[in-house]
DNA sequence: ATGCAAGTGCAAAAGCATTATCATTTGCAA
DNA sequence: TTGCAAATGATAATGCTTTTGCACTTGCAT
C-alpha cells in the first residue's frame, strides 16, 4: 500500500494497530529503522512535524505543512537550483524546501469573525 | 556583538560561559525564551543541526549546512517563488530552505584516497 | 518432533532538550 | 542602609522520542 504523504511515526504506529492490534512501538521503531537502512524509507526532520518517513524512490520534491490542520502535503517539483550557491564557495549537494501555510480544505472552514 | 550565522544553544551557552563563566543553562534558556518572546531572535528548527538562533530583522534568506564539519552558513537571497505552490490550492505563508553540502573551508582539506 | 534464527511484546531504561523549584544574589529606589 | 522585585545558580524533574534487555513466538529447515 502506498501513501502520498510522509508519516510520522505516531500516525505508522498508528495505522500498523490498525492491522495488527497487539504490535508495540518497539517493533515498529525496530522495522523502520531497518527500512531506512535498506533504503526503503527516507526520514524526514521536519521543522515543524517532527521526524517523518516517505518511501524512497519518489521524484524529487517538497512539502507543504498546513499551520490549521497539522498535517504535511507533498508538492510536485522544484525550483531550485543548487548551482547559484556555489557562488559562496560551498558545493551543494541538495537541499530541501518546506512550505507552510493553510491548506486547500482548510481555507475552506474559515472561521466568520 | 553580532553574528553571521545562527546558533545552537550548545554554542550560545558556551560563548556565555566565555564571558561569565559562572552561568548557568537554566539562565541561558530563559533568557533566549524571553528574546524570542519579545522578537529579538528568531528560533530555527534545523533538519540536521537542531534548534538554532538567530538576529531577527534579516533579510529573507536561507541556510548551508556543511556535512564535515557539522556548521551553518547563511546564504544570501532566495530563488523561490510561493506562487508556484498556490496552484494545489493551498495558502503557502511562507517556507525555509535549507542546503547541504560541503563548505568552502572543508572543501579543501580533502583527504587523499 | 526438534532446533535454531529471526521476529515480537512488554516493560524498563536511556537520551535529549527544556522547564520548574527554590534558595540566594543583584540592582536600584526609598 | 533597608526593602523589594527581578535575575540567577544549582539541581531535580519533566516530557518525549527512541532504544534495550529478556522472555516468549513464529517460521522454517532438519
Amino acid at each position: 500500500m502506498t501513501c502520498p504523504q510522509p508519516l510520522r511515526i505516531g500516525e505508522i504506529l498508528q495505522k500498523a494497530k490498525a492491522v495488527i492490534p497487539s504490535i508495540d512501538q518497539a517493533t515498529v521503531y525496530r522495522n523502520i529503522k531497518r527500512l531506512v537502512e535498506q533504503g526503503w524509507l527516507l526520514k524526514i526532520t521536519h521543522p515543524l512535524a517532527g521526524t517523518m518517513y516517505e518511501r524512497s524512490g519518489k521524484e524529487h520534491h517538497h512539502h507543504f505543512y498546513c499551520r490549521k490542520c497539522d498535517s504535511v502535503f507533498e508538492l510536485p517539483g522544484c525550483g531550485i537550483n543548487d548551482e547559484h550557491v556555489a557562488l559562496a564557495g560551498m558545493t551543494v549537494e541538495d537541499h530541501e524546501v518546506f512550505f507552510y501555510g493553510v491548506c486547500h480544505e482548510c481555507s475552506q472552514h474559515l472561521q466568520r469573525t
